[in-house]
DNA sequence: CTACTCCGTTCGGTTTCTGAACTCAGGTTC
DNA sequence: GAACCTGAGTTCAGAAACCGAACGGAGTAG
């Protein structure tokens, strides 16, 4: 399969990654949640080549991820915000976040600490399941086909 | 940067994305969270190339998501499951999955269903903060530099 | 007039990925 | 007992993706 193909699976994780799945895209986006919208700020903090932002900026425009505007005229600048449909994707880096804290936070703790406005705690983020509640562990899942899929399960 | 670097970042989304960021490693964990095991399997339902296959798994393999083991001799095979380590990637493949629902669902529905053993229902994944358990979304949070954060804030 | 900033584009060389064939060890068919 | 199959890889030439560095354009600062 090459990697185009992915946005034809009948399968969400594919149709996924075939928007957000490549190398850098994630990073962008995680610096996209913490505030970063321009371009050249992009390139100096992920340290990649421009022709690569660029890219992946576009991808992410076409596909509604991102809102392209300008915020000054003379000389006309672009910034990059996220759409709603970005802003989707929050628990995607949240759920990035919590594993790398897990695992890799190392001795000192994790190097980014998160508080819930809401409450006003620092807080990690908790998946549980939208009709009871309850935290969900892989093991509590059963998959099996839905309306959308094709007739291979995959 | 190089990929390489990831790692070293004071960072856990970059941390995280140095292990399972790859272009196939998430598909290779999407098919381990349906039950694969195998590498013929792998290959065949993802159609990419066998060297890369080997590769992404050796990696899960030394990066502790992953554990070989055999299960059968004569001839001697290999699966791999997931470890408790690899177990936490749940979420993320969760979150992904969600997304896609969304924004790629089609008019069809979701190509897949979950049930949640624990409640009986069909479900998607909520983000909840793990303090005062009310949902989560981009606004309500407030990122900054935690106890393992290098001097750079990134 | 020169230097600088921001947002890109272009290009040559390097790295990575692909597809297809090959290996190896044992099993099955006839 | 020869021919073929299976599972789990390895090897390698060619294609694709990515990198660094340079360049461009439109305005601003001194």
């Amino acid at each position: 399969m090459k990697w185009d193909d992915l946005a034809k699976e009948p399968c969400s994780v594919a149709r996924t990654l075939a928007v957000i799945g490549d190398r850098w895209t994630l990073m962008i986006l995680r610096d996209l949640f913490l505030g970063v919208r321009r371009f050249e700020t992009f390139q100096n903090r992920l340290g990649i080549s421009r022709s690569i932002v660029t890219e992946r900026l576009n991808l992410l425009v076409t596909e509604g991820v991102l809102e392209r505007r300008s915020y000054q005229d003379r000389p006309l600048r672009y910034e990059y915000r996220l759409t709603a449909k970005g802003l989707d994707l929050h628990p995607v880096i949240m759920a990035l976040v919590d594993w790398g804290d897990r695992h890799y936070g190392g001795q000192d703790g994790p190097p980014i600490l998160r508080r819930h406005k809401v409450c006003g705690c620092d807080f990690h983020a908790v998946q549980v399941c939208s009709e009871c509640g309850e935290p969900v562990t892989a093991r509590d899942v059963e998959a099996r086909p839905g309306p959308g899929a094709a007739l291979r399960t995959t």
